[in-house]
DNA sequence: CTGAAAGCGCTTACAG
DNA sequence: CTGAAAGCGCTTACAG
């Protein structure tokens, strides 16, 4: 039992081709094909189960409805929740998505676009990896409908839709400096990414405003590229040599889950020790006791954003230029309790 | 500047699309073209970028080299997990996949798997819902290459990888027999599915076999429609109603995670009060204190042994039945000590 | 060693 | 109200 054609059902109903085409298409009525006509071609499409073929239909018109999605890792809390609310919101427009990561991999990203490039897809939703600048100036000179997520490049003129990591990380070192807390170390990735940049940075403001001085060596980059045990030992390292460290903002998730396991393994707890606020919120920080305080990222409103935008380009050929920069949201949990003030001379 | 195609080569060159389509396609020694003519071809193509139209490619030779996959949730850890290893396997294999996510519901798994069936995939990999039975036979029936994970149909004659549940459970249950455990609960899902089937098979023969009774009263069946917060209250209202429970086997990732919040809301803690074992692994049984015991799947596996065979399926038209039942990995962590022995005469 | 031609399944301007 | 025909970009049996 092959696949019924449109060539199968003209011959069935003894019409053309043509007019078949233009019945399952539902312009029979605006093309004033006769209702007997119309009513004997739906007949014989459902008797046959009639699935127009994709590639033809793609061929002709130049339309996938499919979106490429390239985020760093499918399987991080962040991007999967992402994912899932960009398919829901894409199937609202009757699009499908491809999903793929780039595994912060400059190799791997590039591929991977290549891919969805070869695939034809109708609009790209980006978290770009530095090395991706080229592609993405590409996608731009080519007018291709693209949306970057989570990051942008300052130097190309993208869409994009982020969270206001400046807040995010000045938020919460001001959370605990108010809180008492004087040595917050910083964790974070060896990257130049404008999100980690923008953390830093944020990080940085919000100690001078507190009065509290940058020190670099409370700062630790962590590459990218390291395994999870490595950087579980590189934390422990850069705490054991700090012991003065009283706060660390980490700012990412991954950070964080292998940050609580090196302290675990040098047995610091969190709140009776040290104060710990994390980028994103996910399971084990909600559920943790103490639970981890987070700074959390409105992944719903990233989600809909972003397709939002991307669908107009595509379907409305509206291509100005969309900043969305959404407001982080400091959620207080058990990880970050007020310092008894040290009585000096009692 | 519009996509170069083969006719764009062929003119540019002066030899025939048919030519310009052997040479790309790297037969060009084969078909015996020669070396100079090869290596103009070969030259402009590169200077023109060409980059083949996959639509033009399927719709001729009827190939895509897409995989499709279906799971109930691509957020859910487990789920999430296997999409990364899957995609990775599939990619060595020259394929690339489509991720969806069936969200355990009738509707939506049906819909996602037609998309899927109109995009034409070279194989399929589906954790089916209940609803699919249909659809799995029909795609078995068109001889379509399929591969069904994490759970199957008895009366379905498909390939499939999944987990030894029956003795995962048993496993679990044993070891809280031995641990000294008696009033040992199960909290699963409301679903008629073979994996949970088979778990609930190991945790009542486990029981058996410690002679330890059957109560029915002891095992809790929360409904997958239900929203998270509902299914707190609910797993609260059990425990409440059954406070001589002293173990509990959660059956899935989700419910383990929000068995946790309902013991925390409880005053309950692990460990102390009451012994846990949760099936898969995830960061937050990992990390949490005390540490969670679980059964983990052998993720890797899964995705490797299902991706083989459904290659192998597509490629070598091998398809015979192939049933893999990985074993499951009792991970003990802190949340199963001992009890000590009720000394009720001193 | 190379090419003309058919055809995959569809859409769409054009004609009547 | 309906249809013949071109064409999207490719592959492939066939011919020479």
């Amino acid at each position: 039992m092959k696949k019924a054609s449109l060539k199968d059902i003209a011959k069935k109903t003894g019409v053309s081709v043509t007019t078949v085409s233009i019945v399952l298409n539902g312009n029979g009525k605006e093309r004033k094909i006769s209702d007997s006509v119309i009513a004997k071609v739906e007949r014989v499409a459902e008797k046959l189960y009639y699935r127009p073929n994709q590639f033809a239909k793609s061929l002709r018109t130049g339309k996938t409805f499919t979106l490429g999605l390239i985020v760093d890792d499918i399987s991080n809390f962040f991007f999967a929740h992402l994912s899932k609310i960009v398919e829901e919101e894409a199937d609202k427009f009757g699009y499908t998505v491809m999903f793929c990561s780039s595994e912060n991999d400059e190799g791997k990203a590039r591929n991977v676009l290549k891919i969805l490039l070869d695939k034809q897809m109708d609009g790209y939703l980006i978290a770009p990896t530095l090395s991706m600048l080229p592609d993405v100036l590409q996608l731009i000179a080519e007018k291709r409908p693209l949306v970057l997520i989570d990051r942008f490049f300052q130097n190309a003129t993208a869409s994009y839709v982020t969270l206001d990591n400046y807040k995010g990380a000045y938020d919460s070192v001001d959370y605990f400096a108010n809180q008492g807390y004087r040595n917050i170390a910083l964790i974070t990735n060896e990257t130049e990414q404008i999100q980690m940049k923008e953390r830093f940075e944020g990080y940085k403001d919000a100690l001078k405003k507190n009065k509290l001085s940058f020190l670099p060596a409370l700062v630790k980059k962590v590459s990218f590229k390291s395994e999870d045990e490595k950087i579980v030992i590189q934390i422990e390292k850069f705490l054991k040599a700090r012991p003065d460290i009283d706060a660390i903002l980490f700012t990412s998730n991954n950070l964080g889950v292998l940050g609580l396991e090196s302290l675990r393994n040098l047995g610091k707890k969190v709140a009776r020790d040290i104060g710990v606020i994390c980028f994103d919120d996910n399971d084990l920080f909600r559920l943790a006791s103490p639970g981890i305080s987070v700074i959390s990222q409105p992944i719903k409103q990233i989600g809909k954003n972003a397709i939002r935008i991307l669908i107009d380009q595509i379907e409305n050929k509206d291509m100005g230029q969309k900043h969305i920069v959404l407001s982080p949201n400091l959620v207080i949990r058990d990880s970050t309790p007020a310092k008894a003030v040290a009585v000096s001379a009692l």
